[in-house]
DNA sequence: CTATAACTATGACATTTATCATGTTAGAGT
DNA sequence: ACTCTAACATGATAAATGTCATAGTTATAG
């Protein structure tokens, strides 16, 4: 078993406020599961029981719609923690998870956060704050769905994850979307997707290297993304 | 100086979880606020450093767009609270909150909220799960405005404001919205949004007396809001 | 009780975006 | 290396929705 005190992820989820005696309690009671890409961490309507701590690759949380679209909510990565609003409003969950590179996670059962929860004024505040992040998020998308074109949407997502995820050497994304993914996360069809990409492309904002995408113009996007 | 052990609306709200000693605390550093209809309690990128607590009335909670628009987040009614989220994140708010009918809101000081937030673990989970369900009800809303229609969305939402608002004698929906609101609240154009009044009206879904709302065939209007 | 503004309504039209069809390319597995 | 499948790409078209124009209607202040 891995010792939770070494392990760097804590520092950056909510767990950080655990002290050292609660962190033995945690890595007594934590599983860690490896997750390959494209399989599920839990599914939509599932009972978790607990939350699960991304402790390395990228992970989306997605709901599957009647017509067989996948639209994404959130990405997560390294730090993050899953599954904490189903098991604080003892709800299965609304969303479903996937590991979109293959992923490390730890589960921690219900029980120690609701201790953790109950003990620890600054665990508490800190889990509170994520939710409240998360709120504040999706309030923006929301807004940000009516308010802006599949075009705007693009540009803020492209920026979007290049600031939450970086680049590689070579300055491609980190983050490796399919066209259909991301399309889920702009909430539009693939195919407007790829021509968009397409379009930005021939507008030199990007560079489409295969599936692997570059941003050239960071100014250009932003303002593309802001602009009425 | 109203005492809060007498208001009803402490029943409803994360606050219920206080114990006696708590809500004499509670009483002496609220202060209670008349909000005219069309008033603002607070306004995007205020720093409120508090709570309020809708005692009576109606209010929406609002992000104005670059073209003009205003989108709603969500009404809020008696019993809910109001700022939470950007009080926890210690940031200014990221909307603005106005009332639609006349309302009557007290202010809690954001030092009582953490102390009973830190002090009574009960509260502190009430208020969590408040968060996680406007958390849940954004993610739904979010999945909505990509996977449903305007029509469908119009249906959704006349359906919601029945059920969260209910009706007066008459039948006619409680909640009085214009309808540049009504369509802020589904994210689309004024003009949309009373094209599709006057087809649900015509399809006697609905009925239209002036600006009052009365929903004849609520199983036609879910299956419209349901179906694929 | 009128004047004036705000709200509601509807038509005509433009634009955006989805859908369907079809072809191409790239990657995984044998 | 060769197939086979999934992913990418693009054109043609349709559908949904936004925008602009204009007019009727209601509410409200003076």
């Amino acid at each position: 078993m891995n010792k939770c005190d070494q392990c760097i992820v804590r520092q950056l989820s909510s767990l950080k406020a655990l002290n050292k005696e609660e962190v033995v309690k945690l890595a007594n009671s934590k599983t860690t599961h490896k997750i390959k890409k494209g399989e599920a961490i839990f599914e939509e309507g599932e009972v978790t029981n607990g939350v699960f701590c991304v402790k390395d690759g990228i992970g989306k949380l997605s709901k599957l719609s009647a017509n067989g679209k996948d639209q994404i909510v959130k990405l997560v990565k390294s730090g993050e923690l899953l599954g904490q609003r189903s098991m604080i409003s003892n709800e299965p969950a609304n969303l479903s998870a996937k590991a979109i590179a293959d992923m490390e996670v730890c589960f921690i059962p219900k029980s120690e956060i609701i201790h953790f929860f109950n003990n620890n004024n600054q665990f508490s505040m800190n889990l509170m704050q994520s939710v409240c992040e998360d709120l504040k998020d999706s309030e923006n998308d929301k807004i940000a769905l009516v308010q802006k074109t599949v075009k705007q949407r693009l540009a803020e997502t492209l920026l979007h994850l290049h600031d939450a995820f970086g680049e590689n050497a070579d300055k491609t994304l980190k983050v490796q979307l399919t066209r259909e993914e991301l399309a889920g996360m702009i909430g539009t069809a693939t195919e407007s997707c790829i021509r968009l990409l397409s379009d930005f492309n021939k507008l030199e904002l990007i560079e489409l290297t295969g599936k692997k995408i570059v941003l050239k113009n960071v100014k250009a996007l932003k303002k593309l993304a802001e602009q009425l």
